[in-house]
DNA sequence: TTTATGGAGGTTTTT
DNA sequence: CCTCCATAAA
């Protein structure tokens, strides 16, 4: 459809109409370098779209000049989306994606170069650490406690900063075996990668800055291309992302300009014979640095104007996403981290709906007050997409997943135990990866015998050593099968999957174009060839995927198996054909390469699907970026959030702070905190406290439904009486609480604090003799933790956490006996008797038959019970 | 070589 | 609670 000229003329003409000063100056500064400080919520995508919008329209810059990162495929989507509608026009050549996506991209173009297959695989982490392991155990080096994870974690820090094994090698100190180890290991493990022409994920980019180093005339066809590049996130990079920033938006020399194969046109060169470096444009808010565990490097962004000379800096400081009590919280929370520059968000939309605290009796009684609230929002015309609940970890998820399914609201976890995780899908992913890339041995070892085929370790170590011997592949070895030993059955089997295999290259290969993609480094845009080929034919993944399927019986033996969860597995397979097609449909060029590429590379926010009306539940991680009209932040607990690991991190703390910042600022208008007193974690019940952060955020900005004070005189709460008072009345909800209700309760509990209750919850400091030596142990590491931070140590500290609220403590029983026989008396199930005590410490249980409910476990430590006198039984 | 079974252990976040 | 691994038996 073509626009009226005069439509096209003013919807283009202004790309900084409606921006605020700021804004406006991010939009139109043109130099060399440029730093956007935004804040969260400050509209920095509405910024980078306009700006780069603006470059295209005003004939600054071809679409093919302009290189954007985003932390996610989704964003970068969004981001091409928004620019074409901007410009009425599509952008072709654009560069929008991920510093992983661009990588692979650039490697795909000059992987033959250097050695390597242009269709190498990309390992992710959990084939990284599989291969790993592997080697750890054929080096026999496992009695050192080097685990798999351990060593990958060590690889991925080193390779962030651009230390390969060489490089360690030199500064390893080599006295120590364990560093001898570690140094075996890696060595071999990029021996090995190598070998397979594999990539793991920190090469991606590492090893783009090392090609772009090694040879300069190649790093100049991109630098020379790139005019303007823009980075998001720019405060989550690591080492190697900023490097290959630095390199691609290096000048290029002189030398190398006169040296190349091909004249740059004339308009690109200076007058000293140089190309200039490209322009650049990062956003980032340092506060919202949430990646230091995988190597991000916040100095990227506080050095900025060091490492960029001259760097014009713009601060955005107006929201324009949540309301202010939302941001006051914000605020009040991010200000506790010291070594920040003060930055202060503010709002034009007023002060909103306080944020709504709920301390639940357990993970189950919190999700199910998340449930209800869900409910009742979606009454109120929430729609469910605009409901989020947020988590620190992802095994939170099963509580609430459990609730939302029973009571129907339609939900959708992001991350998590992600499809293609599966053994199934891993199984038939490296069978497309075989077919792929025949070098990689441990995509094709792991289908050797997957469906079962007869092929054993001992056949396979067999095929190894052969392969070893001859100096061939382990896939060429396969096909030689006859030349070796085995029997009937067993050869036929290896030469049948290898034929199988071999037809399926023979497949993929047949419809391959040969796609030089090359055009668009074409030195002269306007001489590129147009980028799209009307004859293409490209043989469909789903047609290679469902010749390996069929041909080796995988889908058929699953089918045919009694084992009921193989029937989801060939549900799962059959989800993965339809997500070939799928991808065949929207990409009708794409290969299987491509396939392959786009499937190790998605990120736990692509699947984000805004227009299916569904509530997101998502990791804090995973919830940056993303905005919500409600979200809920669930388990804001100590040693949940922030983690417990993350204690004796240096910076651990901090960045937990910021995590809960993210989240915090993810909501626009209705904001939920919850805890629970309890929380199950491998089946095993333990005493949660609240979270540090929730004493950080001003009373008067919370209203507890349900505090952490209140549940210490009241106890426990049962999850279906809330339900049933709050009926009819909106407001009804404190009142459901109230004490008055109890006549069983003492009066004296309507007061709040230690006092509470009956004389069972009178507290006792924590430092009782019950404790288990391990519980010692996690208390020291607190305490120096807490230390640290130059907090008070102990856990009194804890118990005055919340002047916030209500000067009370969350329930403690102490040492309270109990034994077999006894009657107790619950706040909730009224009376009953305990069957069986078991646990040590804090996670003593109580085995209860209620007189009314019936079988309950109760925690003993906190439980809202009291022992009767044996006087008043019967 | 495959399957069954018991025991041990389980780092938090992710491209 | 769940998964992974080692060991034993078919």
């Amino acid at each position: 459809m073509t626009l009226p000229p005069l439509f096209e003329e003013s919807a283009s003409d202004d790309f900084t109409a409606g921006l605020n000063p700021g804004q406006k100056r991010a939009v139109e500064y043109r130099g060399p370098a440029l730093l956007i400080v935004a804040g969260a919520g400050s509209g920095k995508t509405r910024v980078l779209t306009h700006r780069i919008a603006s470059l295209i329209q005003s004939r600054e810059a071809w679409p093919s000049q302009i290189l954007a990162i985003t932390f996610t495929n989704k964003a970068a989507a969004e981001m091409r989306e928004r620019v074409e509608q901007l410009l009425g026009q599509a952008s072709e050549g654009m560069w929008i994606s991920t510093f992983h996506s661009a990588c692979v991209r650039i490697l795909r173009r000059e992987a033959e170069r250097f050695g390597y297959l242009k269709s190498f695989t990309i390992y992710d982490s959990a084939d990284s650490r599989a291969l790993i392991k592997r080697i750890i155990k054929g080096l026999d080096l496992d009695h050192l406690g080097l685990t798999p994870a351990g060593v990958a974690s060590r690889i991925s820090g080193l390779k962030n900063e651009l230390t390969d094994v060489d490089a360690f090698a030199r500064t390893a100190n080599l006295s120590d075996p364990r560093d001898q180890a570690f140094l075996e290991v890696f060595r071999k493990y990029t021996q090995e990668l190598n070998r397979a022409h594999a990539f793991d994920f920190d090469d991606l980019i590492g090893q783009v800055v090392y090609l772009f180093r090694s040879f300069p005339e190649i790093a100049a066809l991109y630098q020379r291309r790139f005019r303007h590049i823009l980075v998001d996130e720019y405060q989550d990079t690591n080492h190697a992302q900023y490097a290959l920033i630095r390199e691609l938006t290096r000048p290029v020399s002189p030398e190398v300009v006169a040296a190349a194969a091909f004249e740059y046109a004339p308009r690109d060169i200076a007058a000293d014979g140089s190309i200039p470096g490209a322009s650049l444009t990062v956003v980032g808010d340092s506060d919202q640095s949430i990646y230091a565990f995988r190597g991000a490097d916040i100095r990227n962004i506080v050095e900025f104007e060091k490492d960029y000379p001259g760097a014009e800096v713009v601060l955005l400081e107006q929201n324009y996403r949540s309301t202010q009590n939302i941001l006051s919280a914000a605020n009040a929370v991010i200000s506790n981290n010291f070594d920040r520059k003060e930055k202060k968000l503010w709002t034009a939309i007023g002060e909103g709906e306080k944020i709504t605290g709920f301390t639940g009796y357990s993970g189950h009684d919190e999700a199910r007050f998340i449930a209800d609230e869900i409910n009742e929002l979606h009454n109120k015309g929430f729609g469910y997409r605009d409901m989020a609940v947020f988590y620190r970890t992802n095994a939170q998820t099963r509580a609430l997943e459990e609730i939302f399914i029973r009571e129907g609201i339609p939900y959708r976890v992001l991350g998590g135990t992600k499809f293609y995780e599966r053994a199934e899908i891993k199984d038939a992913i490296a069978y497309l990866i075989t077919v792929a890339n025949p070098y990689d041995e441990y995509a094709l070892r792991r289908i050797l015998n997957a469906p079962k085929r007869g092929i054993g370790p001992m056949t396979e170590a067999q095929l190894s050593g052969f392969a070893e011997d001859q100096q061939v592949s382990f896939r060429d070895a396969m096909r030689r099968a006859g030349e070796l030993g085995f029997g009937p059955k067993v050869r036929t089997a290896i030469l049948n999957l290898s034929g199988i295999l071999d037809h399926a290259t023979s497949m993929a290969l047949s419809g391959e174009v040969v796609d030089d993609d090359r055009d668009d480094l074409n030195p002269d845009p306007a001489a590129a060839p147009p980028a799209q080929d009307a004859n293409v034919k490209v043989t469909p993944v789903s047609d290679i995927l469902d010749y390996l399927m069929k041909q080796t019986g995988y889908l058929e033996l699953l089918r045919n198996s009694k084992d009921p969860q193989d029937e989801a597995r060939a549900e799962n397979i059959d989800e993965l054909l339809a997500v070939t097609k799928e991808f065949s449909r929207n990409n009708p060029t794409g290969t299987l390469v491509d396939f392959l590429t786009e499937v190790s590379l998605v990120a736990a926010a692509d699947d984000l699907d805004s227009t299916s009306g569904t509530v997101s539940l998502m990791t804090l991680h995973t919830a940056k970026g993303l905005e919500y009209r409600a979200v809920f932040i669930t388990g804001v607990e100590e040693g949940l959030l922030p983690h417990q690991m993350s204690a004796d991190e240096a910076g651990g703390p901090s960045e937990e702070r910021r995590l809960f910042y993210v989240g915090i600022t993810r909501a626009r208008e209705k904001l939920y905190l919850s805890l629970a007193m309890t929380r199950s974690q491998y089946g095993e019940v333990s005493v949660a406290m609240p979270s540090r952060f929730l004493q950080e955020i001003p009373a008067d900005l919370i209203a507890w439904r349900q505090s952490p004070g209140m549940v210490t005189s009241r106890g426990g709460t049962q999850p279906r009486a809330l339900n049933a008072q709050r009926g009819g009345q909106g407001s009804g909800f404190g009142g459901s609480n109230s004490y008055a209700r109890r006549s069983t309760e003492p009066t004296s509990s309507v007061g709040f604090g230690a006092g509470g209750g009956s004389s069972a919850a009178v507290s006792e400091p924590a430092s009782g003799n019950m404790r288990s030596s391990l519980d010692k142990w996690r208390e020291a590491k607190k305490a120096r933790a807490a230390a640290a931070r130059g907090e008070l140590p102990g856990e009194s500290s804890t118990a005055s956490l919340f002047p916030n609220t209500i000067t009370g403590q969350v329930r403690d029983n102490g040492d309270l006996e109990l034994q077999r026989g006894d009657r107790i008396r619950h706040t909730d199930f009224g009376e009953g008797r305990v069957d069986d005590v078991t646990g040590v410490g804090t996670k003593r249980i109580a085995h209860v038959t209620f007189d009314q409910v019936g079988n309950k476990k109760l925690l003993i430590k906190i439980a809202p019970i009291e022992k009767l006198d044996d006087s008043e039984t019967e």
